[in-house]
DNA sequence: CGTCTATATTGACACAGGCCGATATACGGT
DNA sequence: ACCGTATATCGGCCTGTGTCAATATAGACG
């Protein structure tokens, strides 16, 4: 169900030309998701985590929010492709993908002018 | 009344450790600001144009929508301190600013690992 | 000064989305 | 089988935001 690994892969820097409706739309789902305190700390706890993975039980305690919120912001993050999830036992694990980090970088690549 | 100069500096890797609940609050801002597929486009043609600068006249015909809807969604991008702010004469230029680009590239700096 | 054009502001509306409590599901241990 | 723990889903509330029509501001030019 997860629904924007085209958007993974569509990442032109923004520079390079002007985005089409239908580009914008698939890269606005990512930045989205990604554009919100609580889900931007989940991201970075996880990133800068062991392996580039936490337990879903560590990221709870990280907050001041209910267990249900906290949920609710790891599904937008996996729906939205930024975040695999993997069921160990008992636990859930999430993973960050990093082509989704890459291809953000690769959005806002600052190089105005490509080699051609 | 630009708010978010602080968050234009304060971008560290995601990947590099968590981040507070203020960085997190700054930098949300920021991508907030780009995160709809209207502003990204805006800010695809400003940036992709000559100069990195784009009249607003030229801008409002690239949309089906209001004038006035164009114009909240430039000064949501000026405000968050991703565009500069010119008028000459009777027109208005808004231009892209560098920093606000490379800060978002170096948020999303794919070096998971730094070598200690 | 009056008028035309370019851009911004205001007010209203509809819809999206963050949050919680309650509840459901799934798994491990006894 | 039962219970406790870990995680997800549901329903509802409330705030935030994208959009428009109407109006305001500001500059250019006669």
């Amino acid at each position: 169900m997860i629904q924007s690994d085209r958007a993974l892969a569509c990442c032109a820097p923004l520079a390079r030309e002007p985005m089409t409706a239908d580009q914008a739309e698939q890269v606005s789902g990512l930045l989205k998701a990604i554009a919100d305190p609580v889900r931007l700390r989940l991201m970075s706890m996880i990133l800068s985590h062991q392996g580039g993975e936490a337990c879903v039980c560590d990221l709870n305690d990280a907050f001041d929010l209910s267990q249900p919120t906290i949920s609710h912001h790891l599904k937008v993050l996996h729906q939205a492709g930024l975040l695999d999830r993997e069921k160990r036992g008992t636990w859930v694990y999430y993973k960050a993908k990093p082509e989704a980090l890459s291809a953000m970088n690769t959005l806002f690549a600052t190089a105005g002018r490509q080699p051609s």
